[in-house]
DNA sequence: GTGAACATGAGAATCAGTATCAACTAGCGC
DNA sequence: GCGCTAGTTGATACTGATTCTCATGTTCAC
């Protein structure tokens, strides 16, 4: 974890085309994929990436905040291109369909709890799940 | 995935030395555990518990809500002896210390926002983190 | 005490994600 | 356009958590 052989950039970040393939296959779908998933989409289209650079771009896009990342209950994450401001999400555990919401409340109250049994440096991630409309019928 | 070989259980819990163990190995222990803490754990006291049954008895006490499940960041399972009551988490990123905290504002808030986007059947989960008083002296 | 349903455990299997490292390439200066 | 080199890639091995398998052991109602 010190010094490996993929580190030390020097902060240029190249354009290749594995890495528009990731963003724009991630752009075209709305919802949240799965590294596997978005690796099986691009291989539908012809588009030859391998996984460990699926998972390397993801990474460094959810690092500059270009796309969203959720544990899923079962351990996996997937990934979603999303608007940069802090929010929530609300998820159909029947169809996966998903909207953002915002919760100045939550927000307060997270801050609140946080700071009254002496935390700092406060983070939250809150999530929503339920059965949406459509699957109701 | 239709009838396995552990399926069909008519209901009936027994006691087994193994299940007390595990029981007891985790009210001892105040904090969450992962499986392996736990079965590490239970070696260290000379108690022979397989790894596979530890995760069999943690699945079956979560399910029964007697004892609380978090899934950490890096994708492993911890679990803590917990009051049934539904509540949240504030955890320290520097040593693990938690806190449980209630929210009647954030349990009001996700069902009222769930249920404006037509969502039934709602659950959420909230976790909250940050570096506690000890460890930011 | 008996028997059948339930539980166990050792090890194999699975599965997501990471590390390795030789080969490749974007983009800069010329 | 050419060459250089740091940043990238990908096949594959590896890791670590969790689940599955199934023969064997236990519990508990009767």
């Amino acid at each position: 974890m010190t010094d490996g052989h993929e580190s030390a950039p020097t902060g240029v970040r190249r354009t290749t085309r594995q890495r528009t393939a990731v963003s724009s296959a991630l752009a075209e779908t709305g919802g949240f994929l799965s590294a596997r998933d978005l690796h099986d989409r691009l291989a539908a289209q012809g588009e030859r990436v391998g996984i460990a650079t699926v998972y390397r771009t993801l990474a460094s896009l959810a690092s500059t905040g270009e796309v969203d990342v959720l544990l899923r209950d079962d351990g996996e994450s997937v990934y979603r291109r999303c608007s940069s401001a802090h929010h929530h999400h609300l998820v159909c555990r029947e169809c996966g369909r998903t909207e953002e919401v915002t919760g100045p409340t939550v927000e307060a109250w997270a801050t609140a709890e946080a700071e009254r049994h002496g935390f700092r440096d406060v983070r939250h991630t809150v999530e929503i799940t339920g059965i949406c409309a459509t699957c109701t019928l």
